[in-house]
DNA sequence: GATGAATGAGGGTTCATTCAT
DNA sequence: TATGAATGAACCCTCATTCAT
């Protein structure tokens, strides 16, 4: 019952290319590799297959390691599953935060989180990751606990920064948005979840269906 | 050495109200009763677990038969999920169009749809279908289908025939959203979403959310 | 609670002339006419499939009547099965007795005996019989037990008086065959299993071989 | 829904004669002897049971290994039924071919072929291997192809060559047994199926069978 | 650390047999 | 008698997890 040896590896793999970094023990880096590589492997297969049916010696092989090899860095099968999402969400979170913070007119602001929405979630895993989340998160509480405390609540929170100071500055004459900003991001959840079902029978551009909400909210004559 | 799996009956299934017929025989009407148990233990079931992670041997126990009994009345896991949206889902379609054909204000129309929504959809166990059909979609193309097909065109076309007579009349100045009518349905989605996954941390009234929605979208100043 | 009001039809006329029999009770003759179509059906299937592979819902379909009525006449499976065998064959042991009586010279009895076996076994369903109590008998002693005792041995023993007198006519210079009657009848059985496994690569027509067979040991100059 | 059924390793077979490799490492000996003692399993579950009721759980026992151990040498049932008859006749056909090939008088390959066909075949499990071919063969085509190709022509075109050198010899008079060669052998067939059939009730010594056989077809006087 | 052979519980599906109608 | 819906034991196969090398 060999308990988990531990010193468990640093996270945060060396996206592109590989060593940047300049003093890490060749022993260290291979093993922060192996773990990137794993979970990489893990995003394609419980995309693709969610997470039940999902099987770990296609993670294996996907990562190029052995089955055993996933067990050296991750508890099990729900552990992986629970890194992978905090693995891609995490960085998100704190780009999103940064780049809500300027004091630039709402109407910029949501081009700015449209933009960043098409290309760092839609246009890539995250997407699927987002699915997942809305696909297995009633099965798993952890999962969508921390979903909600490390990502939900904070994007909320700066949204309503934003909105509030929008609010301050007469640019929304409303403060629903403040008490649902739920309305805010739902376009961009329908997005995600049409282009996983329904694109094959009639495409959606999910650029043009934020932007067609964000100038029926922001009313600015635009669109009507 | 594959045997042609046998016949399956396929009853009709006693599709929105009850059996009007006044004289049904025993058998034929255990029948019926026998496959609406399976297929109410069956919704508690895949909705509880997934399609993947449900067991039949639950379902069997839940519905009160054996488990073979199961594949008397349908062909095997995959066909008793399909069935299994298609009963839910079909009967509100049905209802949907019918009361949305009514000539009466724009205002009117949402508010009844919003009562609607709550009561057959969210109120019910029709909300986890919907996150079902969500979460197994993508593994499951020929549901994606019959739900795009039977359902959604169905609704959305309900929905543009409304809007299109809304522009007519001038109770809607733009017609974004009979080019995307997602948006007006966006917020039942998160409602359902969010009930699922975050409920528990943060409450969502989804009478509420769809009112701001249509206050903000129709634009009459009672929000603005 | 409409009955069916069944009246069900006769099946298949009793082979040849329709009704020769005489008096029997309709009741009798229904259920005798019953009997024969569910051994008539379960010739087919188990034939085409093996014992275990067989299924009795088949045999019932075959038959016309319902899975449970096979259990009115046949106490389960195995006893069907075994019933089929003696249906089979009993009464070509009889014909076949009384066609080794008659006083004649041995390659007569040779030919009948060819064309006998190639119209009564070889080219009907029998050939399927002996196929089936080749396979299914190792695993079925009762089976075995009725068919060495009621047909093998009989058979045996009818070829065994042919020899004899033969042997005491100086048509045969050896006994061995009295000793080994198996030697006379081993290109009938290979022919049967050849059919049924190799026909298709490379065909083997059985009088032909049976033919041969009979010219080397009767050696009568015609093939040497 | 389906998976790619997973991979195979099937290492070679240990045919004929055991390992000569001299040094070879643990993991790979302890694989060959798994696979090895799988099969010697299979064949004595398959033997007693017929390919169907044979279950694979009694395989594993008997191997002593578990059941999912069977699936990492052989992809499913079917696999390991014809594996096992591959493993069992390939070995047989090339020693066969061997020792057809002396040029000696008929009688004495004669002789040879009888003591051969007891000691390998009769006296060993191949008689039954024999037995599964004849009794499943129509049931798996494949299985039928692969015996008719790998050995049965094989062992007929060996035999046809004895054959023509015997007639050049003038040993033989007559060339029937190049066109009908599988008289020659249908007594060794006779004695596989009565030996498992009928041996308790009256025993059969396969070697005087074929003896007496021999002694009628090659005419020698001596049974005359 | 890394491997991958081995494990064995678990689940979908089949089908002989029963029994209420 | 006849029916066929219902039963549930049985069995093939999968795959997360372990552990000797």
């Amino acid at each position: 019952m060999a308990k988990t040896s531990s010193s468990n590896p640093r996270k945060a793999a060396p996206r592109g290319t590989s060593g940047s970094a300049p003093a890490k023990s060749t022993r260290a880096k291979r093993s922060a590799e192996r773990r990137h590589d794993i979970l990489a492997a893990a995003l394609e297969e419980f995309s693709g297959h969610g997470f039940e049916a999902a099987r770990l010696e296609d993670v294996a092989r996907r990562a190029g390691v052995a089955k055993g090899t996933i067990y050296l860095y991750f508890a099990d099968k729900e552990t992986l599953f629970q890194e992978l999402i905090r693995w891609q969400l995490t960085p998100v979170v704190g780009a999103f935060e940064h780049a809500t913070q300027a004091d630039v007119p709402l109407r910029v602001i949501a081009d700015q989180m449209i933009e960043m929405f098409v290309r760092e979630i839609y246009g890539t895993r995250r997407k699927d990751v987002i699915r997942l989340i809305i696909s297995e998160g009633p099965r798993f509480p952890k999962l969508a606990e921390f979903y909600y405390h490390e990502v939900l609540s904070r994007m909320i929170e700066a949204f309503r920064s934003i909105l509030r100071r929008a609010v301050a500055r007469g640019e929304l004459k409303s403060d629903v948005f403040v008490k649902f900003p739920q309305l805010l991001v739902s376009p961009g959840l329908v997005a995600i979840l049409w282009n996983g079902l329904f694109d094959r029978f009639e495409p959606l551009d999910p650029r043009a269906l934020m932007r067609a909400h964000f100038d029926i909210i922001l009313n600015d004559g635009r669109a009507a």
